[in-house]
DNA sequence: AATGAATGAGTGTTCATTCAT
DNA sequence: CATGAATGAACACTCATTCAT
């Protein structure tokens, strides 16, 4: 920790050594891409395995490189973890942001957020589970640092929407946590069902918190 | 050594010895306090950091047993998880039969099960956080096995009176693990706070699952 | 080692405790019976598992004794192992004298030799081998202590007859080796053999020792 | 796990580096050379200890590598054990095999075996007990992965010759089972000796075997 | 930078032995 | 003496991390 840190993902693409070159020069590239690669994999073993179990030498390995590498581009294997935290979050906010942008009320944001999230679940799904999908049936999606991250990003915006639309009489505190955990929940099972339908999902969050039990949709409707 | 071992300390609990003395000797109750004692380390050790992070040693620690004592009383690290799971599924079910007796529909159904639940919750929690309270911030209580086990059973009586007593147009699934999900949440914070509000915390579950937010009661109220 | 040392198999049956009773009491009666089923016990493991496998539990499990009662017999596990080398010896010592008494030149010598060891290996053999038998195929009747010290018994014996008999041109110790190993080889394999012919098998021995490949009796015969 | 693990040191011999280099760079040296220095230490502590006694660390101690390094170059402990098993009999084949070659009857593939045999241990003898020679005294060359390869070459051999030159009514399994014992024994005492005396103790074994004690060469003569 | 061998603390587990009862 | 729970040093093996090449 007192080295400059030069992995938060924002990739620094040019770094003095690079800059000689006019280009990002095939080093640069390289390294880029292995950077990516290690992402990557990493991903796909934390999803798989779960942190703890998942070894760098598992990551490594279906990167083609060494596990020098791996430490010339992370500091430790908790390094990557924070890293895909940080590239979920990064990827999902503009998702998040486009989506609420125009939502003033309660209900048009909770459906504006909870979309966000199902389709960012959607398009990330196969990046997390590349390939092997059904080899073993993992009953939950294990809690992916990107995940923890995106969550933590939704519970912030929904929470400020919260308290500028709702009565203070509300339990805030109790109402952000339940809209999360359920989307969390139903995203988790629409990823196991196929076809695979977002907006039933959205639309039964949605109605759920909204207007309880009562006011939900039937399935597959 | 699959065979049922008559070495391990474990369980031959009527002994002459024992019959002969009214009470259980001296040996018999260090025994099953110390039995005890890797339970609790355990329990609190896998809360803490999960089961596997969680050493042998990190258990045995807290005992100041030895760690061959720690084989003595159970065969591996799995098996305490094991009983773990199973302690707190048998210390659940009584409670969670007695509160939903005689519920018919799925609201009171709704509201005993949760009930029960939180009540759960808030008899153990001091047996997993025996002390060290707020030393660590432990963001969430984390999946120990008995709640793992309490869910379980949950879940099956929940989805049990919803297909009885709903119409078939709602989404089972996704109306089970959403409603599992916010009390499992809501009971999370519930933990937290002071004064710790069981009464409160259900009709919040009850009221958001039933009747959605504008159906929601004001905190603290 | 510092101890008086009860334990040289020569069984000390009059202690001063148990000399307050007239008789050898029940108590003398247990301690030799509990001394020599764990000598029993002993023995089936060793020549099941090799001294090195075997633990202390597998031995007392055989006898119903605890653990602590071994230890009150015998100083440590390799004391056992000892004091089984002591016990064959002694058991064997007589056959051999007995067989070897009116012997006065090499081949008689040998043939008593052979075949008092090939009886005391037949004898033997089902203490070693208690029941399971055929269920293990143990390729080679392991090493077990007895063996040990016949062995040791016989190559004395044998040593000291070639020296008084046969021409000091021979390699004497070259000599006593090999006639112990073809007999140690040899009743290996009577042992395995159904029916079990003891006769053929010293016949064998004797003949090969005494006029080599040529001299040989056939098999079955 | 159980596939081809490419990330165990172990045996990708031709790499880009190594081609392009004529002799095998530093690195393959050292490979080669800690591989090497492992499998002599494992040979010295299985044969001054044997398998079950003998610990990883025992090994690794006299190598001045680390527990790692073990497990960098060898996956098991008992591939070790194999390893030398290998490598004794892939030694001691083309020896045995050179000898035989023109032997037709029994007593020349007698002498041709007991001979390869003999010259091997005296070759390999330096391998197992570099060093501590007279250190510790042990009784008997322990049964290592490499004598019981060998044995097993030599006994095949063996029973085939025998097979085809001698009449039906020599009990084949005893005699084989002779000769190898008293080969491996008059070989172990040959070792102890000084001069070390390959001819003589041949001699002894040929005569043994063929002509019985009567047609015993004298001993140093 | 990349490589991959080396490192050694740490893991779950076993077992000879001790000692309070 | 008998008992069997407690002890803790070992054991085989793993893995994050370092560092010479």
């Amino acid at each position: 920790m007192p080295a400059p840190d030069p992995d938060s993902v924002s990739d620094r693409y040019a770094k003095l050594s690079d800059v000689v070159e006019l280009a990002p020069g095939k080093r640069a590239l390289t390294k880029a891409a292995n950077r990516s690669a290690i992402l990557d994999a990493a991903r796909e073993v934390f999803s798989e395995m779960g942190f703890e179990a998942a070894t760098v030498r598992d990551i490594i390995r279906r990167t083609g490189l060494s596990v020098g590498a791996f430490y010339n581009y992370y500091r430790s294997k908790e390094e990557v973890f924070d890293a895909l935290a940080d590239d979920g979050a990064r990827r999902f906010r503009p998702i998040l942001q486009a989506q609420s942008a125009q939502a003033t009320d309660f209900p048009s944001y909770l459906r504006a957020a909870v979309g966000a999230y199902f389709n960012f679940l959607a398009t990330e799904h196969e990046l997390w589970t590349r390939g092997l999908e059904a080899e073993t049936s993992p009953i939950h999606v294990r809690n992916t640092p990107e995940l923890a991250a995106v969550f933590e990003e939704v519970r912030r915006a929904f929470a400020a929407t919260l308290d500028r639309t709702m009565a203070a009489e509300v339990d805030l505190d109790f109402l952000a946590a339940s809209a999360i955990a359920v989307a969390r929940e139903v995203g988790d099972l629409m990823l196991r069902r196929r076809p695979m339908d977002v907006t039933a999902a959205t639309e039964f969050v949605v109605s759920l918190i909204s207007g309880g039990v009562t006011a939900l949709p039937g399935p597959e409707h």
